[in-house]
RNA sequence: GGCGACGUGGCCAAGUGGUUAAGGCGGGGGUCUGCAAAACCCCUAUCAGCGGUUCGAAUCCGCUCGUCGCCUCCA
């Protein structure tokens, strides 16, 4: 399989280290509720995994937490809880949203202020290399120390000089040198160092993790396209002046940014959407299926247009499969129908091989989608469209599809929904259509769509308005 | 100013040198239905513009127009 690697701005073809295979991805800043651009970003890492994994690789997977940065402790201040509060509070929410999306989760969750030991002796070492240098109480990293930097995000020192909206700092000796270690304010939250009282820099926390739970030289390292630089950029340069082992990371891989109605969606701009918000709208299948519908990489709009169209679809995947029950597989079929799901697979995988695109590999499966409901109608052995509802099933859920059904907080409204049904079929077998259709309307405004057939009426809850 | 991405049907979006330009949503017409819904069938594009390379280009090159991102906290 292919994966594009934004080091080199070329598919190259996977070949990991060893097993497992080791991935990093980059985590949220506790200190507000997550939004749909964290979604898409962790939803793209999921479907990396979850495929990852259909592929017969075993997965390590390390997602930290930045749970102390001048934000966090700005909001804190204001909320008068602590720090550590704050961030703990977050923390549970990102996870329940992220259980709402179906993420899986990650094997550790280190958190930057339970890895000062490992910060601070990293530090240490760049110190000691005379790559980061004292200043003040802070200690930054010396730029000029590392012959490759700004490879990652394909500039020189001189193009970012260029940009001019670097801030003179005295305490730097390179405007581009940025910092390890930031001495700390009174009041302010602070760990013991070397250098006195103080917090660790953004970029260090992420390295001393890497170094500490994969090692100096790991697989996979994601993020969204916002942190190539500076963050990634930083990250390279403090690890692998450290461990002096490159690479450090093999594969870079970042996602494409969310826009908000041609915006970009950030936390400077306001203008966000918490995946809270968006869940309470739209199924998390939904939300899967817009940000799988196009490539990982390129830039996607959230508008409630796209996302009910991504709605309709997801209602539709979920049609296929209901009723699917489980059975042996028969073996060697050869009825069209198990023919056609083994050439969805086929499709899916030569997709999902050449660096994830999902976008081809989710029309493989509205194909099968569609062989099975055709199926359906000319009455296949059981056996046969159990099997590709089996594939349809095992597939979407390497997407991170659960093509379960809108759960129903009505499910208590079941029983007064099952009645009014019954009252429907009294008024229907003696022809009182209108009232019958009434009910039926009134339903569907209420989000129940009724749908009738020759062996009876069925139900469901539905998120798309009629 | 520097670096980079992109412009495919009404909307979203694959395809990056050669059979009928995937798929989703929407729209139109059918089948089914008491009527619907769901499902299925049929229809709905020549790829921003111009020029070039080539036997052949949406796909390569150049220019023009347009959109966007990064360079600052950010997934």
């Amino acid at each position: 399989m292919k994966i594009y690697n934004t080091l080199t701005g070329q598919k190259e073809e996977f070949k990991p280290f060893g097993t497992p295979v080791k991935m990093y991805v980059c985590g949220v800043t506790p200190y507000d509720e997550a939004h749909i651009g964290h979604a898409m970003s962790y939803i793209v890492f999921d479907m990396i995994t979850r495929y990852l994994e259909f592929r017969g690789y075993q997965v390590k997977h390390v997602q930290n937490f930045t749970d102390i940065d001048d934000k966090i402790i700005a909001r804190a201040q204001e909320r008068n809880v602590s720090a550590r509060e704050l961030a703990e509070g977050y923390i549970a929410e990102f996870f329940k949203d992220m259980d709402a999306l179906n993420v899986k989760r990650a094997d550790i969750y280190p958190r930057a202020t339970e890895e000062m030991n490992k910060i601070v002796e990293v530090i240490g070492g760049l110190i000691a290399q005379d790559q980061a240098y004292v200043s003040d109480g802070d200690v930054y990293f010396r730029v000029t120390s590392d012959g490759d930097y700004g490879k990652l995000s394909h500039r020189s020192l001189d193009d970012m000089m260029a940009g001019a909206r670097v801030e003179v700092d005295v305490r730097k000796e390179h405007p581009m040198d940025f910092a390890l270690w930031k001495a700390s304010k009174p009041g302010e939250p602070y760990w013991e160092s070397p250098w006195g009282h103080g917090r660790p820099g953004w970029h260090i926390e992420c390295s001393a993790m890497i170094l500490k739970y994969l090692g100096d030289r790991i697989d996979i390292h994601g993020g969204g396209q916002d942190l190539i630089f500076p963050h990634h950029e930083n990250e390279i340069a403090q690890s692998e002046s450290f461990s002096n082992k490159k690479p450090f990371v093999k594969y870079w891989m970042h996602n494409g940014l969310l826009q908000l109605g041609g915006e970009k969606m950030s936390k400077s701009l306001g203008n966000l959407i918490t995946i809270k918000e968006a869940l309470s709208r739209y199924s998390s299948d939904a939300l899967r299926l817009f940000v799988l519908s196009s490539h990982y990489r390129a830039p996607l709009t959230y508008t409630d247009e796209v996302v009910m169209a991504a709605e309709r679809g997801a209602e539709r995947m979920r049609a296929a499969v209901q009723g699917h029950e489980a059975r042996k597989p028969m073996g060697d079929s050869s009825s069209p129908l198990v023919v056609a799901a083994k050439e969805a697979r086929a499709r899916f995988v030569e997709a999902m091989d050449d660096d994830f695109n999902t976008a081809a590999a989710v029309a493989a499966l509205f194909d099968l989608v569609r062989d099975i409901n055709r199926a359906k109608e000319q009455a296949v052995s059981a056996d046969d469209l159990a099997e590709a509802q089996g594939v349809l099933l095992e597939l979407a859920g390497v997407l991170g599809f659960t093509l379960e059904e809108v759960a129903v907080e009505e499910v208590a409204a079941a029983p007064f929904i099952e009645l009014l049904i019954d009252v429907r079929r009294e008024l229907r077998a003696v022809k009182q259509y209108a009232l019958a259709d009434q009910i039926r309307k009134r339903l569907a405004d209420l989000g129940i769509a009724l749908e009738d057939h020759p062996e009876g009426t069925t139900w469901k809850a539905s998120k798309v308005k009629p």
